[in-house]
DNA sequence: GTCTATAAATAGATAGAC
DNA sequence: GTCTATCTATTTATAGAC
């Protein structure tokens, strides 16, 4: 990425570190926060390269001056999405914590990462109906260093003798699936709140990282059936 | 040119109901199904009315014949799928079965839905992440009964000292989320087990529904911690 | 009920001035 | 780096013949 670093230089030398805003980026993070909403908003086909553009307060040109195509931008935020996951997800891994200690991590991490990026369980969910045709290899290869580093908190458990080997993949998703909805749905919960299910709008996350972590402890440490 | 529609009228007046392929409805039932596809396929905006109509090997304007716009289409088929998941998931808790035997049948009935409607995951994950926006006043009152059924089982499990009160909420996306990723991920885990991950493509599906059911019911009969 | 033809709007993308 | 202006393709939807 040499284009990043002249330009943030450059901007960094006209504006240093000034505007007090919300995004107080560049043009290019600008656009790359507008897309992450748009796409989150109204998945690829239904993103307007357009609004994008007015979300960044720049010319819808700019876009195809700092990215390739729509596409292209799509995949950055997809690869930044993951990227981030699966960084989070080994600092928890590469400790001398204990592998239920570990599984908590795996599952905080999760949570903390759809906490910090609103766009992230929407935008996976979408793109998951969609077959993961908009990942490329290396973003792929993050998606399967995720899976492969809670297989290894498993099979660590399991080879000191306090978890059953259960498929990771099963695994992964009674705990994924569930944070991602509950932080995806929120706008949802409201509207079903209304329609007569007391409270669905204030659930509170810890209370769905607990769930999801005693369930999936207590499956692990279950014994055989 | 002019002898089109009287052919095909002549046509199935010479054989009616002949055709042995895949639907083997009408032209409004055809459309539906198109569109059920093409919806999960590419979500409500990335879908085209042409592409529905060449799929239902009819004419783009008998789209608007049969409904009343694209958004109309889109909502009678948001409608069908939780009217049939309403339907199952009430016949379940209209039994005589115990609170853990009618969670297991709950856990079925999802499962057995996303089988019958390859649309239903994917749809439904897509509509999550647009908050809902599509869905009209009966859909949202068939998913608030959904969620209202599964409460209470939980209530009925809670009654008979059973079960712990757990949020129904809680219980319903650890129950429904990893379900429907299951469904919904086919196709990209298939590209996942490419990545790395052995056995990716293969998971059973009676192995989720068996996993989600334990973990389910493990956090329901455990103690207060 | 089904078609052809077309209107009207919007999409992604690019050329070229500055 | 950023803009204006524009090209071309595709979109949803409709009018009207049959």
């Amino acid at each position: 990425m040499p284009s990043t670093a002249l330009r943030s230089r450059a901007a960094s030398l006209r504006h240093p570190r000034r505007r007090a805003a919300v995004p107080p980026e560049g043009t290019r993070e600008r656009l790359l926060a507008g897309a992450a909403a748009e796409f989150a908003a109204r998945g690829f086909a239904g993103a307007s390269v357009d609004r994008i553009a007015r979300a960044a307060r720049v010319n819808k040109a700019m876009i195809y001056y700092h990215f390739a195509s729509k596409a292209a931008l799509y995949r950055e935020i997809l690869g930044d999405m993951f990227r981030a996951v699966c960084a989070r997800v080994r600092a928890v891994a590469d400790t001398d914590r204990s592998p239920e200690d570990k599984l908590l991590g795996f599952t905080q991490a999760i949570a903390a990462e759809a906490r910090a990026r609103p766009h992230f369980p929407p935008t996976w969910f979408r793109e998951i109906a969609e077959g993961g045709a908009h990942l490329d290899a290396a973003t792929l290869a993050d998606i399967a260093q995720i899976i492969a580093t809670l297989a290894a908190i498993v099979e660590e458990g399991a080879a000191a003798g306090r978890f059953r080997r259960i498929n990771p993949l099963v695994v992964h998703g009674g705990i994924v699936a569930p944070i991602l909805l509950f932080f995806a749905s929120e706008r949802l919960r409201a509207r079903v709140e209304k329609a007569g299910i007391p409270r669905a709008a204030q659930i509170d996350p810890e209370e769905v990282v607990a769930h999801v972590h005693r369930v999936t402890l207590a499956v692990l440490q279950q014994g055989p059936k």
